[in-house]
DNA sequence: GAGTTTGAAACT
DNA sequence: CAGTTTCAAACTC
């Protein structure tokens, strides 16, 4: 707040700048190409700001978590957008579209899973936002089933809880959007990646990082919020005078992304992680969204278990994964339908039934669920967390400090390094971390971010590639993600939580420092290449296996769909699909399969700016990679087997990861992993790095 | 629940 | 940039 060190223009640009970039001809060649419209670039701007939450630059600059997923977001938020320009958001349909983004925030945060299934449930609002949105002329194009879908998927909340929409109905609008659209085929496929993305990220996150930082923000925001109203660039969705959509209202389309997935869900998780959160006051006015939605719902969406927000992909690995798996199996391309209409849905909905079984969900998934969950994870911090909170899931979902010194305004504390305020359950002291002192929480932001732009940053990222890799062991490899830094352990090998990259689910990278590294996850050193030695051993034996099994998969999934009524459970949703969803997060403690050096997007950690950049662009790439998801499993044990081949061998250039084994993360190699990773864009030309034009 | 261990974050 | 200190989570008992 106080000054905008660097980016603090971004944000302020963020409306200039999509003039500009609305006018350049890149922008029209890719929006030609692509769904994206203008408002992308928009979005990409406000995306950032939200991050920073008002102003800070800083965490523009820290792309990852919320750069994949915001690209993509933007994608989907842009065919809203298309439907209804930014002013036509202002008017109801903008409420609408808030309220599914909140609710598709809260899910993220809360977790994927609950996210989809909740989307199943709710989707009875939904849909017919959904479809309203659709129908927009303007989405005629392959977009509106892609935003559909994805939106249908995250939605979640909203109400419902219900039920109505079982995944029935969920399949009906699959349906009946890809019958709308032409292009159906592609539109899933985008969706497919979109989520994918989200998923992720979301730990990412995407998921999260990104979401993290987003629903940090969104928490700040809604302590500004009472104070800030007009700030429409920073964020500060906070206005909400009334109810959530007024905060996301005001902000632009990628505001309103950003809040939604981060503000909304961190909120949401806020309050309910506690039981609520008394705290944010000003946040009343989320809390009544959120109320709304897990009142209606259930609590399940806020409760989604397990959420957690931080966003960063610790908490969320474990769970998100699951979540995310079940995303996943949507997400699927093409296939998605299918999976909606087969096996997923009624899984989901089952699972969402449940909720807090995020972990049961897992079993019409098969195995993804439970391998993904991180049994430590969840066992070890989750336990406090879980105990504080209490409550079922919500109580995971939000990370309480315990902090004595700090006030909650260092990283040290986890709620402050998350981007959250600190909330109820929290056990610290002279804790500042509050709305109350929104000033004081954001200009302390700014000080670390303007000494490590990418402090609040996911720290572990996690690519796209982690997608494909998934393998049969999808379920055990996380290693797609990475640590944004890496890890310097002395003394626990790697092999407690006391190890970010271990608490992140993610195997260790030639960016650790580590010291006789047994990270299950996946060693570094020559861990990658030893990994990658070992996996391709494996690979050989299990290569053909996987490879089977993925085709069988999909044989599966298409033999599912065509049964709809049989749920798979172990759905077969392709192997990709749930290795995909289960790779990202934290696969059980397996390891880190080959991927990693791939690509892993995270790798793009490092270098914080380049990173985003790259990370946004791979983020594209990631979409693109939808296609080839089916093909690229495949192609990841490939390259495991060969990584140095994948460059060579990406004949389209599609993947073009280079193998960078030691590199997984390392940040100059990073750089160059990214863009060759990324390249797969396919609908997507180039394109510049729509944060770059901020 | 208290105390110890650990490693990140912060500081010098 | 390296070394040290501070801090809070993770872990152990």
């Amino acid at each position: 707040m106080d000054k905008p060190p660097k980016n603090p223009t971004s944000q302020i640009e963020t409306p200039t700048p999509k003039s500009k970039v609305e006018d350049s001809p890149v922008f029209n060649y890719i929006s030609n190409l692509s769904p994206i419209e203008p408002v992308k670039s928009i979005s990409n701007t406000q995306t950032f700001s939200s991050l920073s939450f008002t102003s800070p630059p800083p965490v523009f600059t820290s792309p990852h978590p919320n750069s994949h997923k915001e690209s993509r977001f933007f994608r989907c938020h842009n065919f809203v957008d298309r439907s209804k320009p930014l002013e036509s958001l202002e008017g109801t349909d903008f409420k609408e579209e808030v309220v599914v983004s909140g609710i598709e925030d809260l899910n993220k945060e809360a977790s994927l899973e609950d996210e989809e299934e909740t989307s199943i449930e709710t989707s009875s609002e939904l849909p017919q936002i959904l479809k309203s949105e659709s129908q927009t002329p303007d989405h005629s194009d392959s977009p509106c089933t892609e935003d559909v879908l994805v939106e249908a998927l995250f939605d979640p909340p909203r109400g419902d809880g219900d039920s109505g929409l079982s995944s029935e109905d969920v399949k009906m609008l699959v349906v009946r959007e890809e019958n709308d659209t032409p292009d159906c085929g592609r539109l899933i496929s985008d969706a497919n990646e979109l989520l994918v993305f989200r998923s992720p990220n979301d730990s990412e996150a995407f998921r999260c990082l990104v979401d993290k930082i987003s629903s940090s923000e969104r928490r700040f925001c809604a302590g500004v919020k009472s104070t800030k109203q007009l700030d429409i660039n920073k964020d500060n969705p906070a206005n909400g005078s009334s109810n959530e959509h007024e905060p996301l209202a005001i902000l632009p389309n990628e505001s309103v992304f950003n809040l939604h997935r981060g503000g909304m869900r961190r909120r949401c998780l806020d309050f309910e992680m506690p039981g609520r959160r008394k705290k944010d006051v000003a946040d009343d006015d989320q809390q009544s969204v959120c109320d709304n939605k897990a009142a209606g719902e259930s609590s399940s969406r806020c409760v989604v278990p397990g959420i957690g927000l931080h966003l960063n992909a610790v908490a969320m690995s474990s769970k998100d994964s699951t979540n995310i798996n079940v995303i996943h199996d949507y997400s699927i391309s093409g296939e998605i339908q299918k999976s909606f209409s087969g096996s997923t849905t009624p899984i989901h909905s089952q699972d969402a039934v449940q909720e807090t079984s995020d972990q049961a969900e897992n079993e019409p998934v098969e195995e993804v669920p439970k391998a993904l969950v991180f049994p430590e994870l969840n066992l070890g911090s989750l336990k406090k967390k879980m105990r504080v909170s209490e409550q079922g899931g919500e109580g995971e979902s939000c990370k309480r400090c315990n902090c004595k010194k700090s006030k909650c305004l260092k990283l040290y504390c986890e709620c402050f390094a998350a981007g959250v305020y600190c909330i109820e359950p929290c056990s610290c002291v002279d804790c500042f971390n509050k709305p109350i002192h929104e000033e004081t929480v954001l200009a302390t932001r700014k000080q670390i971010e303007s000494r490590n732009p990418l402090a609040f940053a996911p720290k572990v990222i996690r690519s796209a590639d982690s997608i494909m890799e998934a393998g049969d062991d999808a379920s055990k490899t996380p290693a797609s993600a990475r640590h944004k830094r890496g890890c310097n352990c002395k003394k626990s090998n790697c092999l407690k939580k006391y190890c970010e990259c271990y608490q992140g689910g993610v195997g260790c990278s030639i960016n650790c420092r580590c010291e006789g590294c047994k990270n299950a996850f996946g060693r570094k050193e020559g861990s990658l290449l030893v990994i990658m030695e070992s996996k391709q051993e494996e690979d050989q034996e299990t290569y053909e296996k996987r490879t089977a099994k993925i085709q069988h998969n999909i044989e599966v999934s298409k033999e599912v769909e065509q049964n709809p009524s049989s749920d798979q459970p172990s759905t077969p949703l392709p192997p990709y699909r749930h290795l995909v969803i289960h790779q990202p997060f934290l696969s059980k403690n397996r390891l880190p399969p080959t991927q990693f050096f791939l690509g892993t997007g995270s790798s793009s950690f490092r270098k914080p700016d380049t990173d985003l950049t790259q990370s946004r662009n791979e983020k594209k790439p990631l979409e693109t990679a939808t296609e080839d998801k089916t093909e690229i499993m495949p192609e990841i044990l490939i390259n495991s087997s060969s990584i140095a081949n994948i460059k060579a061998i990406s004949p389209n250039s599609k993947r073009v990861s280079p193998p960078h084994l030691g590199s997984s993360e390392s940040g100059s190699i990073l750089g160059k992993r990214s863009h060759g990773r990324k390249l797969i864009l396919r609908s997507i030309p180039a394109f510049p790095s729509l944060n770059q034009n901020q």
